[in-house]
DNA sequence: TCAAAACTTGACCAAATGGTCAGATTTATG
DNA sequence: CATAAATCTGACCATTTGGTCAAGTTTTGA
C-alpha cells in the first residue's frame, strides 16, 4: 500500500501507530460504546491490520482503559485551581466558558466519559473516587468561604457545581438534539460562544454575586 | 407472585410477559448500551428461554425500539402545557420539579436516552424532528411572550430550555459520581428535593423573574 | 369436545467476534 | 555486516451471539 518510508525510527513508528489507534478508538467507542465497538472497525478506521492493533494494545479492554485515560488526564489538567482571593464573578464566569469550550473540542471524549458514568463507571470506579473528591472538596470550600465574605448568595456549592458541570456536559452529549433544533448540522464556535453568555447571564445572577 | 396460572388467559399471559421482557430489557440496556446488550441475559432477568423473547420480539432492534418508545412516549405524555396568562415563576418551577421527579422515578429510561442521544439517536432520529421541535416552540414562544411583558428578565428561552434539561438530567446520568461524592450508595427522595430547591433558586434568581 | 390458534422451549446453526501465532520484514546496534 | 530486537500481518481458532425451528403444550372458541 503505502509505506514508502525507509526514514521511520522505530519507536516513532510506535507512537504514530498508537495515536492513529487511540484516535480510531475513540470514535468506535464513542459511536458504539464498549460492547457494541468492535476490534475490527478500529483496525479499519486507523487503517491497520487487526493483529497490529492487538500488538499495541492486548485487547478490548486495555485499549478502552488507554482511552479513558487520556480522557480524565485531559480533564484534570485542564482547568485550574481556583482561590479564596480570586474575584467570584471572574472565576465562575471564566470556568463556565473553559470547560464550555473543552465539551466543544473534545467533544468525543466528554461523550465517553458520560456513557462510562452512566454505566456506573464499571472502568475507573476507584480512580473517580479520589481525584474527583479532592478536585471537588478544594471548590467547594472556596465557595463557602465567598459566601461567608458575603461575595456570593446563599447557594449550595455542590449544587452549583452540578449545574455548571451539566449545563457544559449537555452541549456535548445531546449535540445531535441541538443541532436539530437549531437547524444545523454541526454547532460552531459562534453557537458555543452565544451558549457561553447565556449560562454565564445565567449562573452569576443566579448566584446573587456582589461584583467588587 | 401472583400468576397462580391455571387461570391465565393467552392474553394476559402476552401482556405479562412483555413487561417483564421491556423491564429485563431496560436494565440490561442501560447497563451495557445496545451493542453491548445480551439478548440471553435478558431473557435470564426475564426469567424466560430465550426462544420465548424472540417469540415477542423477533430481533434485539425491535425489543431496542420498544424501549426506546415506551420511553419517549412516557416523557411526552408527563409533562403538561404551558400558557401565556399563566404565572412564570410557579410554571418554572413545577416544572424544574416536575422533570427532576421524573429523573429519579425514570432514571433507567432517562439514562438509555441520553446514551442514544450522544451515540447521535441513530434509532429515532426521525421521530425526534418531529415532536421535540414542536413542544420546545410552544414553550419558546410562550417564554418570548413573557419577556416582552417583562414579566421574566433578558433571557435566551432556548437555553434555559436546556439548562432545565441538562441538569434535571444529570442527577440521573451521574448518579454514579454524585452518590460518591455524597457518599451514598443511593439518592432518595431527600436528595432530591434538596436538588430541587437549589435548581429552583438558581434558575428564578438567574431568570429576573418578577413575582407578581 | 375438538380443531385451530396461541404460546413455550430445547436443540441447533451460521455468522461474527476477540484474540492468537508463526513466519516474514524492517530497524537498531555492536 | 550480522545478529538481535521490534514490528507487521495473513491465516487461523475457540467462543459467543443473534436468531431459527420443529415439536410440544396450553388456551380459545364454536
Amino acid at each position: 500500500m503505502k509505506n514508502n518510508k525507509p526514514r521511520t525510527s522505530l519507536r516513532a513508528s510506535r507512537q504514530v501507530n498508537e495515536q492513529k489507534i487511540l484516535q480510531a478508538a475513540e470514535r468506535e467507542f464513542e459511536a458504539h460504546g464498549y460492547g457494541g465497538a468492535r476490534m475490527q472497525r478500529i483496525a479499519d478506521l486507523a487503517g491497520l491490520p487487526k493483529a497490529n492493533v492487538h500488538y499495541y494494545f492486548p485487547n478490548k479492554q486495555d485499549l478502552y482503559i488507554a482511552v479513558l485515560s487520556g480522557i480524565v488526564d485531559l480533564w484534570n489538567s485542564a482547568f485550574g485551581d481556583i482561590h479564596v482571593d480570586d474575584d467570584p464573578a471572574a472565576m465562575i464566569e471564566s470556568y463556565i466558558r473553559a470547560k464550555l469550550r473543552y465539551s466543544q473540542q473534545n467533544a468525543r471524549a466528554a461523550r465517553i466519559f458520560t456513557m462510562e458514568m452512566i454505566q456506573g463507571a464499571p472502568h475507573l470506579h476507584d480512580y473517580l473516587t479520589d481525584v474527583t473528591n479532592k478536585w471537588i472538596e478544594q471548590r467547594v470550600a472556596v465557595l463557602n468561604a465567598w459566601k461567608e465574605q458575603g461575595k456570593v448568595g446563599e447557594i449550595d456549592p455542590y449544587h452549583l457545581i452540578f449545574m455548571i458541570w451539566s449545563t457544559t456536559q449537555y452541549y456535548a452529549d445531546y449535540h445531535a438534539q441541538i443541532a436539530l433544533i437549531f437547524e444545523k448540522s454541526v454547532l460552531d464556535e459562534t453557537d458555543f460562544e452565544q451558549f457561553a453568555n447565556s449560562l454565564v447571564d445565567i449562573i452569576l445572577t443566579g448566584c446573587r454575586i456582589n461584583k467588587s
